[in-house]
DNA sequence: GTAATTCCTACCAAAGCGGTAGTATAATAT
DNA sequence: ATATTATACTACCGCTTTGGTAGGAATTAC
């Protein structure tokens, strides 16, 4: 039931994005590496799912780098964990029905639903702002 | 996020026992095996958390093999994942606070912290009989 | 053009997951 | 006694995921 660096270096940087989000300017990788003492080529692959997932808006290049493209409160942490961890199911049948043949007589699965759902909305009641 | 079949298993295998509950025999994994269709060998190496923590009876030899020790009421699923899975905590800092450095000035520990207590507290308030 | 920065792909060691196999030990049935 | 049934213990094993590293290509500011 880990959150792997994936999920916790995520929120990192969109938290270090947030506290920066008044000043309007493309923060580089290499200032929050530095500051969070991570290693930048990691940060790289981490931040990639973010932009993929059009939660940041970057630059390349000179002056370039990463911002947010709304207001920290506006960003539930659901969707920043799911962007770079994929969902959180704690087991495949809650969001694969298919994978499990006993899936219409097992008296876990209720269970694990519930679960799923307790931990999606308690992500979902949050938003970027409460972190920082 | 997941729960591996460690806790799945051990859910499963309190199920069952638990729905023999009145019965008050010992039931051979090979039983269990065969109806839940889970390899003996597999279910052996599961079961024997369990045993070590207490949570079953067991007896070996022939007519042997495993029951509860207490009404199924009496058993909450926390104890059950908790001695199979491990503890729950989605990040190290949470249970072990040695291992990082930034625990002081850290703004996301404190939600880990609070996912930590949802989750426990989740399967703290089900019991082996709401299982069945 | 040069420096700075993101983007992309390939690679790699270590650990965890999901088992299997073999043997030792204990209790019962006959 | 002995054969049978069952748990207990330990070692092994292939596969996937985790947590990175490395190198270079593309893009932009100056």
């Amino acid at each position: 039931m880990k959150i792997s660096t994936k999920g916790r270096y995520a929120l990192l940087i969109m938290a270090y994005l947030a506290r920066n989000y008044n000043e309007n300017r493309y923060i580089t990788l290499k200032e929050i590496s530095e500051s969070e003492n991570i290693s930048l080529k990691y940060l790289e692959r981490i931040i990639a799912t973010l932009t993929k997932a059009k939660l940041v808006a970057t630059l390349r290049g000179a002056t370039g780098g990463y911002k947010l493209l709304r207001d920290p409160k506006d960003y539930t942490l659901l969707e920043i964990i799911n962007a770079s961890e994929g969902d959180l199911a704690p087991v495949e049948c809650v969001e694969h029905k298919g994978t499990c043949p006993k899936i219409n007589n097992c008296s876990s699965r209720k269970i694990w639903c519930e679960l799923n759902n307790t931990i999606d909305s308690f992500f979902e009641n949050k938003s970027l702002k409460d972190l920082i």
